[in-house]
DNA sequence: CTTTCGATTGCCT
DNA sequence: GGCAATCGAAAGG
């Protein structure tokens, strides 16, 4: 489960839903370059990278992997077992929910910080846990990097309708390599 | 410099 | 199903 600490409250829930991304594949935002806005993905594992997508919402992703190699996991849902089960079901939704916003870009996950990590029986009850491909992506789309409860209710919308990918979008590696 | 478009969501037909 | 909202990188000239 994931807990938050912000407006002198803890609020919890389980991550339902997830997607990777790292810099091997082109749909990572470290694909390209290594700029001032995508450094936290190259840096130290446990950090939080967080930006602003569609000029509307924030998407929350934890640096994974080593450092120097630009890799994260997408949170794309939240199951609040206590709200109503759409609250935090999506990107854009959680980062809202949990009150995640550019500001906490690069902030070490811990209890200091008001955002940690702990396991809970409520982290298994929604299995399986399927595995599938990434959505809202234009690039690499054949990469099976999602995974989602499949018993969760809180999942986000799109999720819900998969679809395997054409030839014509599917990729695979090539000059990059991984750490 | 200008244009395009995105790791989305919510409202409309 | 379609599409507007709304901002900033990235791409194009």
């Amino acid at each position: 489960m994931i807990k938050r600490e912000y407006n002198n409250r803890i609020i919890w829930g389980v991550i339902v839903e997830t997607e990777a991304y790292a810099e091997l594949e082109p749909a990572c935002h470290g694909f390209k370059s290594r700029t001032a806005k995508n450094e936290t993905l190259f840096g130290e594992p446990g950090r939080l990278y967080v930006y602003l997508t569609y000029g509307i919402h924030h998407c929350v992703n934890i640096v994974t992997e080593k450092k120097g190699w630009a890799s994260g996991v997408l949170l794309r849902a939240i199951a609040m077992p206590n709200e109503h089960h759409r609250v935090a079901a999506g990107p854009g939704l959680l980062a809202k929910r949990f009150g995640l916003n550019r500001n906490h870009d690069n902030s070490l996950i811990s209890v200091e910080n008001g955002i940690w990590l702990r396991k809970s029986s409520a982290d298994t009850k929604m299995s399986p846990i399927i595995q599938t491909t990434r959505i809202g992506i234009s690039q690499a789309k054949n990469l099976p990097w999602r995974w989602y409860m499949k018993n969760s209710r809180s999942v986000s919308k799109r999720a819900l309708g998969d679809r395997s990918p054409k030839p014509s979008e599917a990729w695979s590696p090539s000059s990059k390599e991984g750490p």
